[in-house]
DNA sequence: TAGATTGTTAATCGATTAACAATC
DNA sequence: TAGATTGTTAATCGATTAACAATC
């Protein structure tokens, strides 16, 4: 695709929360909003609405606004969010199972077809319907199933290796969870890191300077 | 605190990712590194790690460059990490007993003292150590223990008439899982938004500039 | 002392906000 | 037509990078 190549990254990671607000407009009925009252929802300026929409393309009418429902559908099509990238997902200890189980792969562009892990008590148990597979069949799985994408759920020593092989394996998008930061290392691949810990720590910075 | 109130959001947020990097070499035994090495590695220029260590402090020599450990040590002080916030956490449902058993809140400035559900078969079960208590039981625990913060891993309905009612209770910082937003609607409340779905939308992004 | 590397100021770049003409 | 609100250009602001004097 690379449709819009010029687009810069921090306007792309705001589209999912417009998203989201558009969603949420939806569930309550609301069918039209002008970047001023979306502004104001969302804590943003109407120029910035504004600029990160027409980065995409003219969505709104002059002297009405924008349609709820057009603009959601819009944003996710940007996305793309109608995809069904093939996506495995490899630790299925506390973090992965959970991940596998909440989140909402089919909603979000993505369809998880195969879980591994390396541990015997794990491996054969089901996992939103899907029979945890030893690390061992991951090369066979991927050279027949030829997933795009993967979810790291994984101790931080493992990372390294087991990221080398997958893009070997032709993996083209990592969503990480692991403690290890899958930095810029290849090229052509989509990356994801989701440090919790960052989030936390940063927390913790804001904390200590409103209390005490 | 707030002894560096004019430092922007974007600086501390790199500091987490400082603080591994350097946890990582001094695992390694390097108890030496330039601005220029460090930054080769975190893949960032030397000039922006200058001038974020610097909005802190001169940690640095001349000739010489910066001392892991005693950096690391300083970048754990600037976050707070030795602090033991009292920390409640609400929704002990998949996601929250995965955040409750996975995070070392310990090691991020943080002490788990409760964990909190609506759901009957839930109260009374065991997480790292701490008896999973009713929402009935909330506002009595916060008048007597006085927890400052508390992680959300609630449904996104539930979420803001919780936090209002948190925020009356004494709650000075939120940890949201929640698929709701929670702006910045309460003066002097620190807030991290962890919104895993939007990152997972990004991905997607990324993911179809590359593919196809 | 000579070499290395910081701390810090100045220059550049990018992102956000403001303004307004176009137009529904 | 008059009012509202967009799309878009220009102005501002902030963050990143480059440069270099200070100094270990």
């Amino acid at each position: 695709m690379a449709r819009y190549g010029d687009v810069s990254i921090s306007v792309i990671k705001r589209m999912p929360r417009y998203y989201r607000f558009l969603g949420n407009l939806m569930e309550k009925g609301v069918h039209r909003i002008s970047s001023r009252e979306l502004a104001h929802i969302m804590n943003l300026t109407a120029s910035q609405i504004r600029q990160d929409l027409n980065c995409f393309g003219g969505f709104g009418q002059q002297g009405y606004g924008y349609n709820v429902d057009a603009l959601h559908h819009e944003i996710g099509k940007i996305l793309g969010l109608r995809s069904e990238y093939r996506t495995i997902l490899i630790g299925a200890g506390n973090l992965g199972k959970t991940i596998a189980q909440q989140i909402p792969f089919e909603h979000s562009g993505f369809s998880l077809i195969g879980v591994f892990d390396l541990k015997e008590d794990i491996v054969g148990s089901t996992i939103r319907g899907l029979e945890v597979q030893p690390i061992s069949e991951l090369e066979s799985f991927c050279r027949k199933k030829r997933p795009v994408a993967a979810v790291l759920c994984i101790p931080r020593e493992a990372a390294q290796e087991l990221a080398d092989k997958l893009v070997e394996l032709g993996i083209k998008g990592f969503w990480n969870f692991s403690h290890y930061d899958l930095s810029v290392e290849y090229a052509n691949v989509a990356l994801e890191n989701v440090h919790l810990v960052d989030s936390l720590m940063t927390l913790c910075y804001k904390l200590s300077e409103i209390v005490e």
